[in-house]
DNA sequence: AAAATAGGGGAAAAATTTGTCCCTATGCAA
DNA sequence: TTGCATAGGGACAAATTTTTCCCCTATTTT
């Protein structure tokens, strides 16, 4: 694993939510999640753009901070799923906040964030 | 300025959201200035475990987004002063209940983040 | 004269995060 | 028999973000 070598600062509450929800992904994640979505294979599907190895870390990051919790069916293919726990539960309404933050405000924010940052077409 | 070579995707509120509130400092950025802090200087002070540098760039981002004004005073040394516009106000509450949620589980998350970085003493 | 102040910005280095590629295993389908 | 699905993981490469270092402005203070 990556040793960081600038310390961690876990002074205050935005500080310690921000470690345990940095991940390009991981929001979307316990969306997802939340809403059944609950195997790998199925999440992979519903965020095409991540790479399968980052979704399995993160994944693996939302369990170590018990956001999410897992259970291996020791079956072969393999059959994993993942549900959230009552701590993750608790994140959703923020997290449902932020969705419908964006939502609403979804055409002026995409105007903006593409005046920064044109793409092609 | 970087030139970015992954498309972004703003597909949902949440990439759009993610989209401008991504960035290490922004969210303690638009904290500090809704308390009253100011100018780039006090912010500095606040957040001194951020380079100058990047705190001016998220500043400028955050100012690109629409979400917080800048007025320069015409003087020397020079003076600068940011506020939170109406949109950024919008975000308050939801930076609040991410706070708030951080401050609520402090104990849990530092212990559980500390289980995978550990730190010198 | 030399610092100190307050803010900005370029260039390059360092840190960190994501992505790519390849390998594991087993049962089923073509 | 080759290929696919399913999940995980190591090694390394690429992308992106953040930091470091240095310079510039124009007064006021030492």
């Amino acid at each position: 694993m990556y040793e960081r070598k600038i310390p961690l600062n876990l002074n205050c509450g935005l500080d310690l939510i921000g470690e345990v929800l940095y991940g390009k992904w991981k929001i979307r994640l316990l969306w997802f999640i939340n809403q059944g979505h609950k195997r790998p294979s199925e999440l992979q599907r519903k965020i095409p753009d991540a790479s399968r190895r980052v979704l399995t870390i993160q994944l693996k990051e939302l369990e170590d901070h018990e956001l999410i919790s897992k259970v291996i069916y020791p079956v072969v293919p393999p059959k994993v799923e993942y549900s959230l726990t009552d701590f993750g539960q608790t994140l959703i309404p923020i997290i449902s906040a932020l969705g419908f933050w964006g939502d609403e405000h979804e055409e002026r924010l995409r105007a903006l964030i593409l005046k920064r940052q044109p793409t092609a077409p």
